[in-house]
Order: structure tokens, then sequence, then C-alpha cells
DNA sequence: CAGTTTTCATAATGATCGTTATAGTAACAA
DNA sequence: TTGTTACTATAACGATCATTATGAAAACTG
């Protein structure tokens, strides 16, 4: 069957991950993917595919091992709970490593070359796959008493990714967790209540 | 002294600008430049300097041509309206041209490679200068009674912003003006009232 | 052991990046 | 008109981009 491989798969598609959260998918070159993972061009394409390929499958890592608190938010009982630990959740992985502050859900959405644009594409329907995750929830809420007759579910899921967009933006700039917390208080200040 | 130049520098700037808005610093190259300007690169080099000094000037220009609308709102009489004006014409700016949605000064704060450091920290400042009016105005209202003692004008100040980014990032993702303005509505609810 | 297969490391591919040298042309001053 | 100046346009620069031939080394099977 020949030789085995001698780099740890895991490993180098988080270090890939990374360089990704930092720089986007455009802005990362393959000097710095193999620098960071330890391995050299052709054994990165031959385990993953070409850079878009390698993108795709560091999104999909990014989801199932640093947004895995979005399903168990998503589990809480009341509406607000949902929101809180999905904004809370938010904070501390947006300035849990100094190095690649942000979200890279985000970093990608927004410029690029004309090239990039299938990848700006999937990150935006990763976007608005979480936003109608939210929406449903949201609804459910609403129809179980939780929120008001009044609230709006599709708005409040709207603020709340806004929210969560902005502070990404915002952890990019060097925002210290403290300070994405006081924009978190403000946001849920006055969140409806069905009393 | 010599032959005059052909081309119209502010329309030339402009147009540079659009490119800029659409596809951030790095995405932008100067074949789309040149294209959407219809000089030459050397007429370009030669008009503005480098690629970063055109970003920059066209920067500038984003900020006196088409953020206007912030000094005007920070001249309202009280917090709210300045919040208000602030994000309804902000989500009007998100959504007005379906070439180039979003926010000129967020699309390069995000990703990018280390080449592009500077104009990263460049947008970084002008975020940070446009967050230190915003709190120095609702510092003003809150002694002036606008706002109440209990306010804390620096996180609403951080708030506002953060809804102002999540929006550039939704806006980009394709959102309309009008679900931008159920983001605007849902936020300015939890505004603090002096009564 | 030999034979096969896969990985590894070096280096080269064509394309595109930002930037400029060069040559030609148009508009000024004298 | 003549000389000079500053613009325009073509094309080339080295560097870097993502991608991949190439050949050597290593680990499996029989």
């Amino acid at each position: 069957m020949g030789r085995h491989r001698e780099f740890d798969v895991e490993k180098a598609l988080d270090a890939a991950l990374c360089v990704f959260w930092r720089k986007g998918y455009e802005g990362a070159s393959y000097a710095d993917l193999t620098e960071a993972t330890g391995v050299e061009r052709p054994a990165l394409y031959s385990a993953f595919g070409n850079k878009e390929a390698l993108f795709r499958k560091a999104l999909d890592r990014y989801y199932t091992h640093y947004l895995d608190y979005i399903p168990v938010a998503l589990d809480l009982p009341t509406a607000r709970e949902v929101a809180a630990h999905i904004l809370y959740q938010a904070a501390d992985l947006n300035t849990r490593y100094p190095d690649h502050t942000g979200c890279l859900g985000i970093h990608g959405v927004l410029a690029g070359s004309d090239d990039a644009e299938p990848v700006r594409q999937a990150l935006i329907d990763a976007r608005a796959a979480g936003e109608a995750q939210l929406r449903q929830r949201f609804e459910r809420a609403k129809a179980e008493g939780d929120l008001p007759e009044t609230a709006d579910p599709e708005g409040l899921a709207l603020f709340v990714l806004a929210i969560l967009h902005g502070m990404a933006v915002q952890a990019k700039a060097g925002f210290s967790r403290e300070r994405l917390e006081r924009v978190i208080d403000q946001a849920l200040s006055t969140w409806p209540t069905a009393s």
C-alpha cells in the first residue's frame, strides 16, 4: 500500500484554519500555509485538494470545533438564554486567540477579488443557515409563550446576528472581551418579555 | 508648463473608490482600477501615487462625500435622534448601490495579507475616531439630562457601532434595506430613556 | 529479500500582482 | 516656429501567486 503520511492531517488542518482565520481566504498564501502547518505544498494538495477545498474543509472544522456552542445554545429553555449564550460565547471566541481575533466565517464575506466569489458565497450561505436556525428557534419561543405575541422572531434573529457580525469587526479592530460584553449587555438590556 | 491632464481627477477617484468599496483594498487590482477609471496605470500613479496612497485618498473622499451624514447627525438634539439618524442613513448607504454594498471603511478591517497591515490600521483608526465622536456626543447627552444617569455613554457608542458594522456585513451578504431597518428598529427599542 | 506504491522535498510552471522605463504626443512659453 | 515640459500609451520589470512535474526516499505487500 505504500508509504504512510508523516504529518497529522487534523493538526495541519487546524493550523491552516488559524491562518485563514487571521488573514482570510485570499490573504492567506501557500507560503503562510506551509509555514504554519509544517507541511510542504504538494502534501497539502494531496491531502486537501486545492486552496478552495482546503478552505472549505477548514470552514467545516470551524463550525464543528469552534462554533459548537451554537447547537448547545439553541437547546436552552428561553429565547433570551439562547441569545445571551450565543453572544457571550462569540465574544469569548472572538477574543480568545490574540493571533486570530474575530470570526473566520465573517472575514471572507466582505471584500475580495472576483476569483474569491465562490468562497464568499459559501460563507454567505453558512451565515444564512445560522440565521434560519435562530429565527426558527425564536418562532418556537413565541409559540411557547416565551416571547410575547408582539415579538418579531425574524427581526430578533437579524438583530442578534448583526451584533455577532459587529463584534467580529470590533474584535478584529482590537476590542477586548470586556468591551464586547458591554455591547452585549446593551443589546440584551430590553429583550422582550412575555410578562 | 506642458500638456494638460485629459481625465477628470475627481471622477477617476470616485470610480476607484467604488472599486475599493466592492472589492476591498487587496481585492482591487490595477486592471480593475484602470478599467473603472478609464485611466491608464502610469496616469493613476502620476495623479495619486501608489496603490496605498490612492486608497487613502479614496477613503478620505468616502468620509467627506458618503459619510457626510455623520457630522449632521451629531448635531441633532437628542442622543436617540443621533443614533437613529446615523443608523438609518447607514442602512440606506449600505444598500444604495447594488454594485458595491456595505461599507468601504469596514471591508478592509477584517482580513488580508501582511502587506495590507498599514491600510488595515488606517481603517481601524478611522473607525476608532468615529467611536470617540459618538461617545463624546453621548456623554454630552448624559450631562444634558437627555440620557438617564444610569446610562453608559461608551457602552451605547460601542453598541451603535456594532450595529453599524453588523449591517455592513449583512448588506454585503445581500440584505435589503428593509431587513436592515428591522435590525435598527430592534436596536433602538433598547434605547434608554430619561423618563 | 525484491517490487510496488505513496509520500516527500525541490523546483519550475504560467499567470497575475504592483510598479515603472520607454517612447510618442500634445500643449504650453518664447 | 522651436524648445521644453508634462502628459499618454505600450510594454516590460521583478516578485509573488496557486498549482504541479520531477525524482528521491520510505514503507508497505508478496
